[in-house]
DNA sequence: TATTAGTTTAACCATTTGGTTAATGCAAAA
DNA sequence: TTTTGCATTAACCAAATGGTTAAACTAATA
């Protein structure tokens, strides 16, 4: 393959996720990723066969990214705290690069709940459940209080994702509140979510 | 207007609401919505004109009953901490009755977020705002500590929706754990939510 | 009973859609 | 230079799409 079979590949890839991200699966149309790509649109079936091809390819890499964020659950090195902190520096910056990356996962889990359920059981560098693992030893070394570790997971996810996911509906919120907001605010961000840490997980 | 009519509107509305709220404005089907709502498709167009209009008043009511959930700030027969509290309760009953919900309303608005800005304006009982403004003077009088009010209302919001926009998320993370939770679990949810507030709000 | 107004239907329309096909272009190998 | 294999293009296709239209239906009124 030629440098510049690589170049339309990627090129294909960079224009698929942007229109999917935006409209989806179904409302997302090829002639409009042809055209985002500056390619002619039989180039997408040529290179990805079809469109559930295209977007599988292009779905399964962004559940892959957002997956990997979680490792850092499992890396014994670290003390369970600061593996948790890192996940939230880690998590934080990550969806700052890429925010639509939530939304866009979310949303294509909402249309088609099924295949994701399929499809996460390929994930290979599957690393996260283990927080709930680890979480349920420290309770039972009395390393940290008896919390619900299903609970404090979901807690987690919710605090360092949810300002990303609904960003716009916050936006309007503090307009109309009148108050002044610099965006983006990710240290105070990281930092609240910190604290909420040490409070469910200190003796 | 005979109650057929009542009934064939209204019909249409909840079909509508199903099909928009799986598959987005643009993924949806005008078809699919007269099939759900099981009546000939041009009656969509008799009723509400166009597709968009439809969608119009589909996600219009959506927002407005998102917004209602918020309304609780503004009771001023009530401390603080107690519309806090009311809200949650509210907000997570709600949510639990129309778990896609707040899905939908993330998903359109990542589609387009520009007519959300309009839209969100016209919104009378939009009482939302007021959470900020109450916390302010409450740390002015220095009846809870001196919290970032724009930070406190986003993990507040986190903490109530996120579990229910990510719950396929969650639920293939809590089965790969092999840990057993009972669902739905709102009363731990309630909870848990309302110790967060605790934590942060009292001196 | 005939008329009227609103509701519903089936057929139709122009455009869009995902995908196919054959010809052409391009670069590397013989 | 010719051949080969891959990449690209433009035209095409059948079906789907949102929307329109006129006829038929229905219930209420005169």
């Amino acid at each position: 393959m030629k440098l510049a079979d690589v170049n339309t590949e990627e090129r294909i890839l960079e224009a698929a996720k942007k229109v999917f991200m935006k409209y989806g699966l179904y409302g997302a149309r090829m002639q409009d990723i042809a055209d985002t790509a500056g390619i002619n649109k039989a180039l997408l079936h040529y290179y990805f066969r079809n469109k559930e091809k295209l977007f599988d390819h292009v779905f399964d890499g962004a559940l892959s990214k957002y997956f990997q964020q979680m490792e850092v659950f499992s890396d014994k090195s670290l003390p369970l705290i600061e593996r948790i902190n890192r996940y939230i520096d880690q998590m934080i910056d990550f969806l700052t690069e890429y925010p639509q990356m939530s939304i866009f996962i979310i949303k294509e889990i909402s249309t088609n709940p099924e295949l994701f359920h399929d499809k996460v059981h390929k994930i290979k560098n599957h690393k996260s459940t283990s927080l709930i693992a680890v979480l349920k030893e420290s309770i039972e070394l009395k390393e940290i209080p008896d919390i619900d570790p299903v609970i404090f997971l979901m807690n987690l996810h919710s605090l360092c994702a949810y300002p990303f996911v609904a960003s716009p509906i916050f936006k309007v919120i503090i307009e109309k509140s009148k108050t002044t907001w610099s965006d983006p605010n990710n240290e105070k961000h990281k930092q609240s979510v910190k604290e909420f840490v040490a409070f469910k997980l200190s003796n």
